[in-house]
Formats: structure tokens, sequence, C-alpha cells
DNA sequence: TTGTAGGCGTTATCAG
DNA sequence: CTGATAACGCCTACAA
């Protein structure tokens, strides 16, 4: 009774066989006589063989393992795109080794750190909020490990990068808005630095410029964090404003449904005195009182994407400079906090 | 100039001394000489030697990675334990692999197929709702890997166990809607076969009884599985019912709000007409109107107890059978969609 | 205090 | 068609 796990010099020693003969065997090499394999085979079978990966990795120097750095999961929008990643890379002979970031750019440098020992052979990440140098997935991609960038943009890294055109999403948003008839639309903005932060913003602007409605600079507050304080105080911020806006533009849901029970508290009607759009459209943003309007992103399918890009980086050994940019369509869902046109 | 990454042998052959040598100094073996050790520690931090482990694992024959699986993280609920599951091991010299089984038995067999293969450390799990047999399980005990069951129970499983008193939770909101003068409480049932249904199902029972309140058996409406369809379905056959229930008291907070949803739309006042209590406290429940009376469960804390348990025998080699069972108290939470006492 | 040799499990190369 | 050997990078007896 041998201890441990059968291994192929088992296998050989009760065949009287070379490990070698075994291995290939296993592997349907074609110089191999059918008689053998067959018999090996039956054997290995029988014994419950299990090939030892950590030989593998060894060997072939690689872990056969990705990493996906995301900012957080208890929000459905990071949990949606990993379902999605998942989905693609079970299928694979590749494992999925999921990261937090907690939003912090000290922690991305660990995990990235981390993922480099421990041999990682390809990233997905969606940088952190504070994230403003690249220069560790520049370090990654010089040991020549792909990375793929999702959701949030990081400007001037050449990578492959699979985005939502968030420009134009909050300029539908606020356009609709407009066309609704408010004429003191206000925008909660997202934490600063993040590339979605300055894209929807944008859109917003434009949008007002677009429509000739002149900008009003208090009207736009950005909330430093995620949270639901950090939500409250901005709104009210908003609220308490000489010129209240008849509408606001969140930056998330999250943001939004936080924005929509301060205004509710203040006594406020929506959407008759002030139209509320999100962005991100969760699921439980359609059941809330009134429903969002909001803006839907494919997450999912951005998930899916992603890792099949990367796969096919791993795949062709890939070392071209030829990125990929892939950049989605959000659609506009209009609900019960807006007004009709 | 060699290619490839530093390893011991370069950092010998540069010192003129032994690859063991190096190894041992790096290691801070107690019997090297401290001149070595310091040369051999200057060199490999100028080099940027990085150890690898990949060839640690096979050599110790194990991964260092812990598996965990869950049936999905979109919701709230699985997403909060793993952060505080991740918030645990991060400290550690372990990595986390995170494994979604979509709450299907099929694929958390492949899953901890899978583990098994690369030779996982240590697995936590919370199994899908589909499954009844947890010999997959056992395989991995046997093999010597430590298994946690966290928030769904196995019931005959000999392991670890983080789980919340479910039965207690169900029991009090019952009670609590009991009284408020609540006389036809329904109860929207999670999928059969699972530990957490049983248990809230028994503490509605069980409140009913200690009320005596006598049971109207077509008021227990099993929702088969979590998407949103089949949770309006259950709900308008109770509401169809020729005695209307007063007060539903659902499986989770996702089914709570979908029913919600359906009572208004069939023009029922929330909680005059029809009291909801929901289960999970999730973070948008106080945002819903009425806002969710629910049970509060300590995620985050489940999350991390569990991996610390799951630590500890990894650290101790401890084949020991002394399983923990550790069970959590949940709160009642009394919002708007509720009556007063 | 340090060097040598062997092995972890697998595959690839080169013979035969 | 198959066998022996070396190698992946590191560690740990055993020797010196």
């Amino acid at each position: 009774m041998k201890k441990g796990r059968v291994t192929i010099k088992d296998i050989a020693r009760e065949l009287n066989i070379a490990p070698s003969t075994v291995s290939r065997a296993l592997n349907d090499h074609p110089a191999i006589k059918k008689e053998t394999k067959d018999a090996v085979k039956a054997l290995a079978e029988a014994l419950d063989y299990q090939p030892n990966l950590l030989a593998l990795n060894l060997l072939q120097k690689k872990s056969n393992t990705i990493g996906v750095i995301v900012p957080e999961i208890t929000g459905h929008f990071f949990s949606a795109i990993i379902t999605g990643i998942q989905d693609v890379i079970v299928d694979s002979e590749y494992n999925i080794m999921i990261c937090l970031s907690n939003e912090s750019y000290e922690e991305e440098l660990t995990i990235v750190k981390r993922l480099s020992k421990i041999q990682i052979d390809g990233v997905l990440v969606a940088p952190s909020s504070e994230t403003k140098n690249f220069d560790h997935f520049r370090r990654l991609q010089k040991s020549g490990i792909p990375v793929v960038v999702f959701d949030r943009d990081c400007p001037g890294l050449e990578a492959d990068k699979v985005l939502v055109d968030d420009y134009f999403g909050a300029f539908q948003a606020v356009d609709y808005l407009i066309g609704t008839g408010c004429k003191n639309i206000a925008h909660l903005g997202g934490p600063l630095n993040l590339s979605t932060t300055e894209q929807r913003l944008q859109g917003y602007l434009d949008a007002l410029e677009k429509n000739e409605i002149p900008l009003k600079k208090d009207h736009i507050v950005h909330v430093p964090g995620f949270s639901h304080k950090d939500a409250v105080k901005a709104t009210k911020r908003l609220l308490e404003l000489p010129e209240r806006p008849d509408a606001i533009f969140a930056y998330n849901d999250k943001i939004a449904i936080s924005a929509m029970h301060i205004a509710k508290k203040a006594g406020l009607q929506i959407p008759e005195e002030v139209s509320v759009i999100g962005f991100d459209d969760e699921p439980h943003s359609s059941f809330i009182t009134p429903s969002l309007s909001t803006v839907w992103q494919p997450v999912y399918g951005m998930g899916m994407l992603s890792a099949r890009i990367l796969l096919s980086h791993l795949k062709n050994q890939n070392t071209a400079l030829d990125f990929r940019k892939e950049v989605f369509k959000p659609e506009l869902v209009i609900r019960a906090s807006s007004r009709e046109k």
C-alpha cells in the first residue's frame, strides 16, 4: 500500500514500463502502441490516477491561473461582471483568483505583487478609484503577463480594454431630462479620478450645452466615496441650494437611490418636483418607489468579453501590441423617477 | 545576461557558494555565518530575487490556496461573506479561489474535482440548493483537506460549521407579526432541501403554534428558485387565496421585495392590509417603500469566522475530529413594512 | 559552517 | 515504438 496519490511512476512500475511511456500514453502521443496505451489508461483509471498539476506548473513555469482584480463585490455591478468572466473561464483550463482592492491603491499594489509571485498567467482588472499610476500593470506586461482592463479605463496604459460608453449614456440621460422640461439639472458625480466619473460628467456637460442650458457650477457635487453617508451629504448640499435643482443625474443607482431617499424625506415629489436618473440598472432599482430611471450596462457581456480577450492572448502567446478596445453602448431605461416627455 | 527570473542558483554562482547555502541563508537557517547570510541577502535584494512558489508547491505538495464555493455572488449575502473571508485570508500566506456553483449540484461536483486536482489546501463551502449528497466533501476530508461549511448546513456531514440560527430569526419575525395583530400569516418559503428553508419554516410553524394560531396549509408556498419570476408566481398564488393572508413572512429580502411589489400592484396597502417581513437585511431593503422589516444576519462576521476556523486547521495540521459548530444569532429589524405592536 | 546528492511529478530530448 | 536522462527551482538529509 503506497501512501499519497498515485503517480505515473507507480503505473510504470506496475506495468514494467518506463514512466515516460506512461506519460506519453496518457497524453495520446501518436507513437505509442495501442495496446500499451490501453493498458496504461486502464490501470490509470483503476488506480484513480490524478495528474499532479503542481509538477506541471513548475515545468511550464505557469500557474494556469488568471487573476481578477476588482474594487469590491458587494454591489451588483462587479459581481455580475465576475459571473460573466467565470462563465467563460470555467470552460478553459484556467482557474480564477478573485482579488478585492477595496478601492485602495495600496491594496491593489499588494495584490499585483502577490499575483506576480504566484506566477499568474494573465490579469483582468478594474482599477481602484485611487489608482492614478499604472506602472504596476506595466510591470506585469513587461514580464509577459497580458492585462485586460475593464469598466474603468487606465488613461495612458496600453492594454486591452473593455469599456462602456459612459459619455453616451450620460448624454442620453441628461438630454432626456431636458426633453421632459427640466431646466435645473444637477449632477451627483462619482469619485474624482475615475474615468467613468469623468466621462459621465462630460456627457452631462455636453447635453446641457447642446440644449443651451447654462451650467451652474454648484449643481455639480462629487460624492467622494461609495457610502450611503457620502451620498446623503452631497444630496443635502444640492437640495439646500437657493436655486433647487428640478432633476438629478447621479453617477450610479446607489447614489441615485440615496438621493431619492433624502429628497422624499424632504417632502419633495418625485418626479414632479425632482426627477432622478441613475446609472447601472441594478436589479432592485425597478422595485423601489418610484422605480428608478437609469442607464443599463451590459455587465455580464462585458465580463465574458474581457475573459475571452484574455484567453485569446493566452492561447496565441500573443505578445503582439495590437490591443483591442471594445466599447459597449449602454441603454437608457426610463421608469417612474423621471417625467414623461 | 540570463533570461527568466533569478534563482538561488544564480545567486550561488555569483557568490561562489552552493545553492543550498543560499537557500539556507534566505531562510535564516541558524547554522549559517552571519557574513554569508548578509552577502546572500544583499545580492538577492539587488537582483530582485523572487522565490519560485511553483517549485515550493511541488515540494510541499500543497498549493497554498484555499477554495471558496458559493452558489452565486450577484446578491449581497454571499458577496459580503466572501469579503469577510477575504479580509481574513489576505493576512495569511494563502490565496483564495472563489468558485460559483450557480446553485447546481453538478457544477459543485465539477468544482470540487477541480479544486482537488489543483491540490487545494482547504475548502470553505456554502452548498448549492440542489445538493443533498455530501460525499464529494467527505472525499476532500479523506484526502486530508479540511472543509468548513457556512450558512447552509449539510446534515449528516461531520465538518466545521458556521451557521445562523435561522429558526430563531424566523420565530422572532412571525411572533412579532402575531403581536401586531396579524392572524393570517403566510410563508413564502425558500427552495426545498435547503437547511435554511427548513429552519425558517420550522420557526414559522412553531411561532404559530406557540400563539395557538391554526396552521393553514395553503398559506405556505415554496419558491422553487431565486428568480423574481418564481417569487411573483408564488405571491400571486397567496394573494388569490379565498382567505387572503394579512401578513407574509418571506424566506429572504429578495422574495419579500418581489412580494411587496405584487401586493402593491394589486392595490393592497402595506402594512395596513398586508404586513411583510423578509430575511437577510440587504442594504437596499431600507430604501424601498415601505422600508422592509427583516432579519439581519452577521454576514461579514460569518465570513471572517469561517476563514479563521479554516486557517487554524491549516496551521495545526489538525486532523483531529473536534469539529466546531458556531451558530450566530440573527436580529429582527423592524421597519415600515410591518405594523406597530 | 558549508557542499553534495537526491527528490518532489511531469515532460521533452535523444537514443536505441 | 519505448527507455533512459535531464530539467523545472527549491529544500533537506547526509557528509565533510
